[in-house]
DNA sequence: CTAAAGTGCAACCCACGAGTTGCGTTGTGA
DNA sequence: TCACAACGCAACTCGTGGGTTGCACTTTAG
């Protein structure tokens, strides 16, 4: 992404809220990519990029960037940091999406409801 | 977004499937904004336009963007155009969300697979 | 018929992020 | 102790997308 905002001060969108960081983090393929391989096997960054066609660097941060989305979770051993997956953000983006998709699906409504009270604890999670 | 990959032809995340332009729609807070906003009731660019911080031009790409990825349906009436919600994409990338989550909760991977089942067909959809 | 409103291009700007290279630091193993 | 492996940080490149302005086109209202 990128665009900001001439307009200046307040674009409207100016909370910072945790649902952002988790839908940016999902944007990018190779982001969904990592995320998938580690919910198979936690991995660290050399391994992850050992399987991938970009170099450890960019590697690190995606990572990172998961992880910021409270994605991952680092675990250090030694001189290795390996992640592993910590998905309860994502109920928070599934809610999110009921709350969009309203009814169109009552199974999905029941969804939201779950996702909702699994570690939400409630409705209302962004903008 | 933007980094391409000077590394040539194939970087491994070729295949352009659904699932990257649900997720990229998603990607952006004012267009997260606008598919709430119009969840709630259908609207208009224009109408759109002036109760966001941006041009009426801004939102009409945001418009096309989320169109492109099926989340929305254009309803042309004389001179304006309406659009309304069609969360039917959403499912697939909560599939996808919860294939990533693993059985981090019992019940999301059930209501995941009918939910992906509902217009999925079945498991895999991205990457 | 004409003015105004709503859309639809198209060109342009520029910040940001994905990716890279380079190098310093810290462990591990022989 | 010394070499190698895995990280971490920093600087830099470049494409892309969000946003804008400007103008042409079509429909509705008076």
């Amino acid at each position: 992404m990128s665009g900001r905002s001439p307009a200046g001060a307040d674009n409207g969108v100016t909370q910072r809220d945790p649902a952002d960081a988790v839908f940016e983090a999902l944007a990018d393929p190779m982001r969904r990519r990592l995320l998938q391989t580690i919910s198979g096997s936690p991995a660290t960054a050399t391994e992850l990029a050992g399987e991938l066609p970009i170099t450890r660097q960019a590697v690190a941060k995606h990572l990172t960037a998961l992880s910021q989305a409270g994605l991952l979770e680092r675990e250090r051993s030694g001189r290795d940091v390996r992640y592993h997956v910590t998905p309860a953000p994502l109920s928070r983006a599934v809610s999110w999406m009921a709350d969009v998709g309203g009814q169109w699906d009552e199974r999905l409504a029941r969804l939201a409801q779950i996702s909702g009270t699994a570690d939400t604890g409630g409705r209302r999670l962004s903008d």
